[in-house]
DNA sequence: TTATTGTTGGGACAAATGTCCTTTTTTAAG
DNA sequence: CTTAAAAAAGGACATTTGTCCCAACAATAA
């Protein structure tokens, strides 16, 4: 549920304390905006500490939460590609530590550094797997099942992150998710 | 609907007729199965015509459609970066042309070719980016909007994918997908 | 302390969607 | 041309989920 990617982690601390490249570390604190959606930024970010949640809000304010990123994970780097706006809105849930790249900077490392190149690689790819079966599941499935299944992965996730924020990630409104809880806690009672 | 990419289209077909790599062309009929889900393969596609499903089945046997790959799109080339078993399979859904290199060859030509390691980068990026507001659609409006959605952006779609496949593809049964279509015709008639 | 705002939990009803079947239409095969 | 098989359309009903509330309980600021 909270994603990490420790090796691409290990990497970037290991460039960071090299101190070769223009490499920087920004902290933030809890809630705050570090980006918008379908804004232009020149920096991509990588998560040193802390979890933020990225997400896209329609016209009406609904918010649908794409991944809640953990140590390792990246954003903004899409951006890098395909000289496009942002896609998603990315806030802290915890403070924050994360190293910015610019986009120059994280180019360069690109075509320079052949293991960052693939370990950024291997980020998106993973990006891509994860995301696939888990939006198939959650069509497919009932809410408790998902429920379940968040349970299974990442039990203490209700202490971490807000209700609200569950019930944007499974796609469902909060009173729904509610009902499944309840009615689960009731199947277990029993 | 149907995502193509033709940058990489035009760059594989350069590569395929210097001749310099181990590119092979495949052929396939319709409605083959040219990937399992949870299989390994050693194999990277390049479509270079016609239109393939790429897919997620769950135990019940019930589909769920990723993407529909047109020319210039690849697929098995996650496997490449993490060495594990496949999450979709695909299926030909008119007869295809496809451009096939062998992990070793894809591997290598990342390494040596900044241009195609940028494209399939970019590719990458781009399934990223395209997934995201489309499930976050899917989720937050009726049906209805969506097929309106469908029809704007790609017209003709009944005429070349299967009502299963475009139910398959929203996430909904085909009894929901008759149900939206008929509703909207009583409107236009009106 | 006292407002104040935000989060959580849930009742009652409405709307959307799925399930199960049957019928019609189209396509493919003999 | 006829028949079998597959795809599309839709009726009737059950279930799920959403909407719109309101109440209880923090956490926070004045």
């Amino acid at each position: 549920m909270i994603r990490t990617n420790p090796e691409l982690m290990a990497y970037a601390e290991k460039l960071f304390s090299k101190g070769d490249w223009d490499l920087h570390e920004e902290s933030f604190g809890s809630k705050e905006r570090i980006m918008e959606q379908d804004h232009r930024y020149g920096k991509v970010y990588l998560i040193r500490e802390g979890i933020a949640k990225c997400f896209i809000s329609d016209e009406n304010g609904k918010e649908f939460i794409q991944e809640f990123l953990g140590e390792g994970m990246e954003f903004g780097e899409l951006e890098v590609f395909s000289n496009k706006l942002t896609i998603c809105a990315v806030e802290s849930i915890t403070p924050l530590k994360a190293f910015s790249f610019t986009h120059g900077c994280f180019s360069q490392l690109l075509e320079n550094d052949t293991r960052f190149n693939r370990l950024v690689m291997k980020a998106l790819a993973d990006k891509i797997r994860y995301k696939a079966p888990r939006h198939s599941y959650q069509h497919a499935y009932p809410i408790e099942d998902n429920i379940i299944r968040l349970k299974k992965l990442f039990p203490e996730f209700t202490e971490v992150i807000s209700k609200k924020d569950i019930a944007n990630y499974i796609g469902i409104t909060t009173r729904s998710l509610n009902r499944a809880l309840k009615e689960l806690k009731e199947k277990v009672d029993r």
